[in-house]
DNA sequence: AGTTTGTCGATTGTTGACAATCTGCGCCAT
DNA sequence: ATGGCGCAGATTGTCAACAATCGACAAACT
């Protein structure tokens, strides 16, 4: 075998080994964090203390601020100094700047599939519409909700990925994340189900057409309509029940990076 | 003056203390390393010594390295572990993607502008487009070139702050920072700055009609011709002659955040 | 001669300790 | 009673030292 000197890094042989050589203690307390907060362990606007949770992860404070530096960035956290870190509490009109951006993401994947997509992908599509669908018919329970919304994400960021263009991508699920902390997101009107489900089906339909123009519209005006829904469903409901965790933090700032 | 005793933060009374205050060690290396990035002091593929940086800093290790995470975040630097960080460089195909993107983006931004956009808001943007006009007008000099090249990049990003949405606003500058990266951007044909400046014309012009889409299509097709130059002119010059710094890094990574 | 292995210097990853700041509570003066 | 004051306790910001890993060179072996 040739020498390796300045050549790239072979993909290594052991698993574990590759996962030793990958991940930093700061990476892996970033990835357990992200998750605790998407899947609400922890809630929008609890106080994150450093201490209590290097130990409860096994770490050292080190790491762990570099991976709050990370999540920071990412639009999760939000650092005020000397006073700590809390889970961000995205306000509703930061949602809403989020769904305008995501229908012109959208827009862009719905033109561009509509003129690359192939036979095997459009099946795929059709099969988590049908999903959904069942989903719908199965009767408006919590749990088929639940199953409903993740079947929705899937569906969009399926559809995202299809377009080829990572960046995009990235951002998306960026974006995504971001809105998941919006609270009032995740249990959305039963009754408004079957609309959306049929809007997913006019998509994958004028993906299938092949009429750019038509599916970049499906695709915004179904983000659009579901950004509505959201806010519909957000002003239907009094303010707020204040968040989870014990004291209250000072008012959220702007917190958008300026300049 | 009322005590704050419990109160939120009143705007502090005393610049520099101010900026103590809001700026932590962490923040302001990040800070600094962005400037020294944007400004090509650390060229891409640079590799960063935490001990030399910090020195020249005049920092410890720790809040360097949270810089070094946020930046990482940001898309700025790519961090190999155990092997230390480099200044990221943006591969073409990257910046084709970030191209698309922004076409995307700014559609948006033309729809909205041409629904809202006032009087001031329009003599400013046709102030930008005049200015740029000079420049060109001022015959294909180095210097024209760059100035021009300024102008372009406030030209847009006040653009998108006027459309008013502070996540949009935050991701353009984002990408703005990392396309800023893809070397051979800087300097453009000289030769085809005419055809950029009409096209910017063009744009005011169509905000200012008040037709949404055609504002929308202006802004979209611009930015789509932006990166056929920006892709002949990187494909008329040879790939590459290599990084600034000295000894060469492995083969960058995709890099791109996966799920 | 070419390959492998051992060792060394340099750099990164991680930790624990120290200093600065904030919060909460009790106390005292008005 | 009310409101300012100051003192702990706790928490964050920063630093310097320790441990682990990597890259390169040199020696030994086939």
């Amino acid at each position: 075998m040739k020498t390796l000197i300045g050549s790239a890094r072979i993909a290594p042989v052991h698993p574990t080994i590759a996962l030793l050589q990958a991940h930093s203690l700061a990476s892996v307390a970033q990835g357990e964090l992200e998750r605790m907060i998407l899947s609400g362990e922890l809630a929008p606007g609890a106080k994150l203390t450093e201490m209590a949770l290097a130990t409860r992860l096994g770490i050292s404070r080190g790491p762990l601020r570099e991976a709050f530096r990370m999540l920071e960035e990412a639009g999760l956290l939000r650092t005020e100094k000397n006073r700590g870190v809390f889970v961000r509490d995205i306000p509703i009109d930061e949602a809403i700047e989020i769904f305008d951006l995501r229908a012109a993401m959208e827009e862009l994947v719905g033109r561009r599939l509509a003129e690359a997509i192939t036979a095997a992908q459009l099946k795929e599509m059709r099969g988590l519409v049908d999903a959904m669908e069942r989903a719908v018919k199965a009767g408006p329970s919590p749990n088929s909700a639940r199953g409903y919304h993740l079947l929705n994400l899937q569906f969009h960021e399926r559809l995202v990925e299809m377009a080829g263009n990572r960046k995009l991508s990235a951002i998306y699920r960026k974006l995504i994340k971001e809105l998941s902390l919006f609270r009032r997101l995740n249990l959305a009107d039963g009754c408004l189900l079957p609309v959306s489900a049929g809007e997913h089906r006019a998509i994958v339909k004028a993906i299938a057409s092949g009429d750019p123009e038509a599916a970049g519209r499906a695709m915004f005006d179904h983000v659009m309509e579901s950004k509505a829904r959201t806010v519909a469903h957000h002003l239907h409901r009094p303010p707020n029940g204040d968040a989870s965790n014990g004291r209250t933090p000072a008012r959220q700032r702007s917190s958008l990076p300026a300049a």
